[in-house]
DNA sequence: AGACTATTTTCTTGTTTCGCCAAATAGCAA
DNA sequence: TTGCTATTTGGCGAAACAAGAAAATAGTCT
């Protein structure tokens, strides 16, 4: 298995978003950019838990944050992400579709 | 946070791809179908690791299996998945420019 | 049936991830 | 300074994940 850091890499973009509340998350932000507390809110869960998803985003280059006052706005760095989402809803209606 | 459950489903096939060796295993199954064995000369681990990758792809519905005599031959369901591929190398090139 | 090959499953161990609480940090306002 | 709000970080227990060794399964061949 040769180019191991090539696929090392790559999952570690994918490793990021493979959570639930990360893909809410980017899929909030692919609207516009929110502060955490705004997040927070339509997440439910503790602030800290929601900062930490977001801090994981960024650590893998996927969004990014700026500070206002005292609120950090994040925002999405690479939309393309999103395009994924489209061939999970596909890959879920086939498996619908099987007998087996 | 509404619709819960589509998140979930997609973090699933997501988490089924964050790893390494999976993705590895995606790219090579994106050119034909291979039998374990195949996978396991390339990769270089354990055949149960291996054999135990491609049952975590399966069951996330990515890949397919068909037995030909003694040999299990895998193949990719979905090479949509494969699309994400350029966005992480996009995401890759940006963290290298960055300045800070 | 018995030997052999390919694959899967079970088990065990070590590592990582998750989510909350509590404490720390930072900025704004009085 | 003190208080208030927003956010991050450290710590901890629970759950999930990963990898190899060994045992179990299934199919082929003689």
């Amino acid at each position: 298995m040769t180019e191991t850091t090539k696929y090392t890499a790559m999952a570690l973009i994918m490793k990021a978003m493979a959570h639930p509340t990360r893909l809410f998350i980017l899929d909030k932000l692919n609207e516009k950019e929110h502060c955490v507390c705004e997040l927070q809110e339509l997440i439910g869960s503790d602030m800290s838990t929601v900062s930490r998803h977001l801090s994981v985003l960024r650590n893998a280059g996927i969004v990014d944050s700026r500070k206002h006052n005292n609120q950090v706005y994040y925002r999405l760095l690479c939309p393309c992400v999103l395009d994924v989402y489209q061939c999970m809803i596909q890959l879920r209606q086939e498996d619908k579709g099987l007998t087996k």
